[in-house]
DNA sequence: GCGCAAAAGTGGTCAGACCTCAAGGGCCCC
DNA sequence: GGGGCCCTTGAGGTCTGACCACTTTTGCGC
């Protein structure tokens, strides 16, 4: 056994260890992003607990987003923005059976107050971020694809625009969800329907620059709506599969899928 | 074992094959809230992979409070309401430097709009519940312990509220961060605060009540402004250990007013 | 019929080994 | 001398199989 004895009987939950330690590192600002944190032999040798633990530690901070590992160079803590990972929301909505319509609300709510906060304090950089959008926005009539990608680009840069990372990952998070949705029936959007989303889009761009919060919001919520209104007549025969009823059935065991021998 | 040796696709990212699996089962229905996955080791035969990565995968899941193990008995999918995960946002504060600040914002932002659909479609149920934390927070003057636990109740009845599950946890992730601050201050409140606080609630329930959206949002806008600069002034001398990077401080700041008079 | 102890089942951890992949450095060929 | 190839090194990814800790069930004895 080890004989430093730091953690005499403290062998309880040896994984949660790891989650601390790193949260450690990260608190006493040793870990930054972009960082790459020790190898897993060396977790191991310093923490006292064996590597598939460490292991089980890393995947937790994985599958939450705070680390990213990279096979044969190493695991790092990802650069870039603040973002929080959208898996778990996806779990949710299949769980509870949550609507897309649930969905578009969430998204509405968020990004309706991002414009305004944007509106109030968005930098000149920001807005200038947002103002190639809209011009792309308008340059991508005709491309229903490309168009697309600026409509993203251009919902991102207004929550970063915000001000406040926390809500812009938050609406990254959510939206993230209705881009899936949308990217299979961009292609059939019209020209018109094109037009009429870069006049939008181009209003709120505005009202930012104007710093008109309340003219900011307003948009941006009946664009959203809008938006929404669309996307539910593109998908009418398209219920969600998973109901939301109250299920609460117990059994044991036994309902596992059949076989599905190896694909 | 395919003798051929074409690119035995099976391969790739054994671990990434066990969240789709648990994925799948959710979405065919065959796994709800309630429910007990399959034993480790079954899933281990069933899947072709070994436990290790049967466990880092579910290990994920875990992480993304998709799953929950329970030691002895087995892995079972959370019941109740909707939740997402609060460790994320943590790691993303100390990461990024994150202010109390923001964290504030978000959550007025979410609790706001929460309120304002609230007061629009709450059922009678709802305001009911909501009804009953407002009683129990009058009813707590004097024990400022029993009033945080009231006055947390409070605001999760008004998320549940809203009508909008996905929503609802949003608010409660964003809200997690903040009651652990706030348990440390709370005992030090004095029972005038607590009336006032226990005032402003009732104002919101009424005007939830009544169906008025306008209002219900403003006096919950004011209930979370003033409840942050409390908070603030009562750890002032407490910056956040990990500092930002590139500070890039807002110019535009003073949201939280040095209002020392107050107490 | 009841209570308690044993047994079975399940997640938690450990050990060591082997594989694949990414990156660098050294070697060889040009 | 320079550039490209290959091997070494070190990293994460997976496997095997065993043992431990805890929960739940079972069945025995009272």
């Amino acid at each position: 056994m080890r004989a430093d004895g730091t953690t005499p009987k403290v062998n309880r939950d040896s994984t949660e260890r790891v989650i601390s330690h790193v949260r450690d590192l990260i608190a006493r600002g040793e870990l930054h992003p972009g960082d790459r944190l020790p190898a897993e032999r060396d977790l191991s040798a310093r923490l006292g607990v064996s590597r598939p633990t460490i292991r089980a530690g890393l995947r937790a901070l994985a599958a939450m987003g705070v680390v990213k590992p990279r096979h044969g160079s190493g695991t790092y803590i990802p650069e870039g923005p603040p973002t929080l990972v959208t898996e778990p929301l996806r779990f949710l909505a299949a769980l509870h059976g949550l609507t897309r319509e649930e969905m578009y609300e969430a998204r509405r709510v968020l990004e309706v107050s991002a414009a305004g906060l944007a509106a109030e304090r968005a930098s000149a950089e920001h807005v200038a971020a947002i103002a190639e959008e809209v011009a792309s926005l308008f340059a991508s009539i005709g491309d229903p694809v490309q168009f697309l990608v600026h409509d993203i680009r251009f919902h991102r840069a207004v929550a970063a625009a915000c001000g406040n990372p926390i809500i812009a990952s938050l609406v990254e998070m959510v939206a993230a969800l209705y881009y899936e949705q949308r990217r299979e029936t961009a292609a059939r959007a019209t020209d018109r329907n094109l037009r009429d989303a870069a006049d939008l889009h181009r209003g709120i761009y505005l009202a930012i620059r104007k710093r008109d919060a309340d003219h900011a919001k307003a948009l941006m919520n009946r664009h959203l709506l809008h938006s929404a209104a669309y996307q539910a007549e593109e998908e009418r025969p398209h219920p969600l599969p998973a109901g939301r009823r109250k299920p609460a059935r117990k059994g044991r065991g036994g309902r596992v899928a059949p076989a599905r021998s190896r694909d």
